[in-house]
DNA sequence: GTGAAAGCGCTAACAC
DNA sequence: GTGTTAGCGCTTTCAC
């Protein structure tokens, strides 16, 4: 172990010194290129490489207010739904020659808003992925800062909405045309509007398709909560379920193989979000999204509204639908029977909103 | 959509104007408290609070050369293998009082070198998972900053490598063990240490159990490229792969069972990372680490680099085992002979560094 | 086309 | 204990 004096770094008045000229000439050398001779422009970045000067960004974002970060906060980095949106928005941000700040709330409001009192001041905005602050803070917030939201429909704000209905809707239907005539909805944390909107999604096309609903809380958006709640489902006298998200239903799946339950043939499980893939076995049936999509669109809006230096209030809509692989089948005679059913007709396709899909084993 | 002027924040000197006191007192409240007399504290921040006053962190650092970011650059956020990294890192240096920027090379190593270029003045250090980056871009860059490197075995630098050897050389064990006499390794980047560690341990162990060992490449570390080196491998006459992760393994599974090559029956395959769980079909058996642990360690040893202003080169490395599920099995008579084999024995249970796992499905 | 100097918000001597 | 003031590195008027 060594204790070393890293070497301070060049500033841009070492440059001005190294070329013989001013530090205006330097600064503009670098931001304004086209107000100077050429050659100086020249004579002066060779210098600075030569000296290995960068730019202190900080330093400049004090003078000019324009810091070149943005910040994205999401509830839960591990959750596969999160990299790709994450992937995609920094890619729309580096492009657009912002750096991104990361925030995990780790699904706690008050976290969140620590995070964001923290990056404030050294962003020029906010992505807000499935935000869990009370619309309250999001509204001041948005007051100093530009904020796009993603998965929260607080009116007034930019927000990208993946709009699970039409995907439901689907996946009810598809229930509704195996026989199925009730199911429960496996609901994620309460303050998600992801959540609300697809259990109230559930709850009308419930009602549409004339199926008793039953509905039984997951503590937590993971394998582990799907898992223990399946007695619940099991107890329950339904013949399918409809999860918040792929993990639940992962565990469901999981929790209902271990008790003996075969799916699809004794019980249809849909989950959403359809992050797994086909990797989960039976694979699963799910309602699908581009949520790299959704990373992107916030991004770009969140760019542009900083660049034209607005605020707008757009409600961009994505489309969902429905995936069906190999955790749907018709109903059982009895709930929970364990009839003899072998029959997989898949008779869905052709139906509008859903997409067969290969498995991929 | 409205244009809006932002209230600009309150300034220091805001604050101070309304507390009645000099602007020194209103730094000294927020960050040497102890500094004041308590009344005096109180009162200022009481002000600070009623006008939403934020310090600004970004002018603090001009002043101080203490930013209160790092930033963590990976290849590649969408690959699963990240986020739990990501967010133990996030969470301890969030617990330490840092933020930190989120860098995705895209696997390209000039990209990598622009972001940290980018990023460089506004942290105090780095982590640098998987780093795609030449060895002499990587040390210039510690000497003006505190580098920890993931996986990466850079002497001179702090470092936390998850050491694949162990368990390796547990599966090309269980492989041999299974009565395989050969076998293929089915390569990821180039640029990739963890690559370049798994491959020789492959070879290796392939030469103490005396098995022929072939080689191919895979583009690109995911799924698909897994998927489109399937007829390299078939043509190879070997029983079982080792793959540089889950995701090529996971698509050569796919790309097995379009061909009619049933897992584990004719072929065995094995994965590295074991991020996919047990939720591939079947379920897949891989070399398996604890990456939230090795994004915790980054940063701790960052963090603790930077406390004490002090460089170490601690090279701390990270255990892996053998995680034995439903995708390896006794070799077939000939290789991909489609022979009538179904003992499955898992005989593996008590060689050491081998855990068998139930799937969970 | 280039330089001098003020100032962005904050901290850290140094006074008192 | 608290105030004054000189910078931190950069941009940006305003001169020249």
């Amino acid at each position: 172990m060594r204790t070393i004096k890293m070497n301070p770094s060049p500033t841009i008045s070492d440059v001005a010194k190294a070329a013989g000229v001013s530090t205006a000439t330097v600064s503009r050398a670098f931001s304004r290129p086209e107000m100077l001779r050429e050659e100086t422009v020249i004579q002066v970045r060779f210098h600075a490489t030569r000296l290995g000067y960068l730019p202190n960004l900080a330093a400049r974002a004090l003078s000019t207010g324009r810091q070149g970060n943005i910040a994205i906060v999401v509830p839960d980095i591990a959750n596969p739904f999160f990299p790709p949106l994450l992937k995609a928005a920094q890619t729309a941000a580096d492009l657009a020659g912002y750096s991104v700040f990361l925030g995990d709330s780790d699904e706690d409001p008050e976290r969140e808003q620590r995070l964001v009192n923290k990056l404030v001041m050294q962003v020029e905005g906010f992505i807000l992925a499935s935000s869990r602050m009370p619309n309250k803070q999001i509204l001041e917030l948005s007051e100093r800062q530009s904020v796009v939201l993603i998965n929260r429909d607080t009116p007034g704000l930019p927000r990208v909405l993946i709009d699970t209905v039409a995907g439901i809707n689907a996946a009810v239907a598809h229930l509704a045309e195996l026989g199925h005539r009730s199911l429960v909805y496996i609901s994620g944390p309460a303050a998600s509007w992801s959540d609300q909107q697809r259990r109230s999604a559930v709850s009308s096309a419930a009602v549409l398709h004339k199926m008793k609903l039953e509905s039984v809380h997951a503590r937590h958006p993971s394998f582990d909560a799907g898992r223990e709640i399946t007695s619940a489902v099991i107890g329950m006298d339904v013949t399918a379920a409809i999860t918040f998200d792929d993990f639940v239903a992962h565990g469901l799946l999981a929790g209902l193989a271990e008790q003996g339950v075969v799916v699809p043939r004794d019980f249809s499980v849909i989950g959403c979000d359809d992050v797994l893939g086909a990797s989960t076995y039976p694979a699963l049936t799910s309602v699908s999204a581009r949520c790299d999509e959704a990373g992107r669109m916030a991004a770009d809006l969140l760019m542009s509204n900083l660049q034209m230096d607005k605020r707008d209030d757009t409600r961009c809509l994505l489309e969902t639908w429905l995936v069906v692989r190999d955790t749907t089948a018709p109903a059982p005679d009895s709930s929970l029977s364990r009839a003899k059913k072998k029959a997989h007709p898949k008779s869905a396709i052709g139906t509008p909103g859903v997409m067969r899909m290969r498995s991929t084993v």
